[in-house]
DNA sequence: TTGTGTTTTACGACCTCC
DNA sequence: GGAGGTCGTAAAACACAA
């Protein structure tokens, strides 16, 4: 797996990547050698731009990918499906990380003297686990316009 | 530089559903 | 039981003030 390609086209902020020799290696552990990721000298990888950008439209187009999405994008990235399925993980979790911080600047902000506190509703709050996806993927538009989601402007054309 | 806080991958524990 | 969800956390990568 190429991860870093010197010399690849990649959005300005990938300049800062630093292409590291282990990273570029292929067939590397955990990177489809055999499961294992955590070595010790290959503790994780940095995604890259593009990786991140597609996975990031992905994201944007549903919070939950399907199984047979998932493969495309697997395959289609040259990362592993457990990646994507935790890029997937990681990525609701750092939503959810910021709707929380939000929600709290906001009552912050609503109510400084009163000790009356509602109970705050998060706009994408915790699901259930194995929430049925038909009832959360019928449509986007909900889910999307409930939070505004931040693409970094390097993830944007 | 460097010290420190934040973000990004990756995993384990635990839970629910089929 | 296996797959996939959340939650918490480790550690590398990164950003940035001092």
């Amino acid at each position: 797996v190429c991860w870093v390609t010197p010399g690849a086209p990649l959005s300005p902020s990938t300049q800062r990547r630093t292409p590291y020799e282990w990273m570029r290696r292929s067939g590397s552990a955990g990177l489809g050698g055999g499961g294992k990721t955590r070595t010790k000298d290959k503790y994780r990888v940095v995604y890259t731009d593009h990786q991140r950008l597609e996975l990031e439209k992905e994201f944007h187009y549903s919070r939950y990918i399907t199984i047979r999405r998932k493969a495309e994008l697997a395959v289609s990235l040259g990362l592993t499906e457990r990646q994507v399925k935790i890029w997937f993980q990681n990525r609701r979790a750092k939503e959810r990380k910021a709707n929380k911080k939000k929600m709290q600047q906001q009552q912050q902000q609503s109510q400084p003297s009163s000790t009356t506190a509602t109970t705050p509703t998060p706009a994408l709050g915790p699901l259930p686990p194995n929430t049925p996806m038909g009832s959360l993927c019928t449509s986007t538009t909900g889910l999307l316009a409930s939070s505004p989601l931040t693409i970094k402007e390097e993830y944007l054309p």
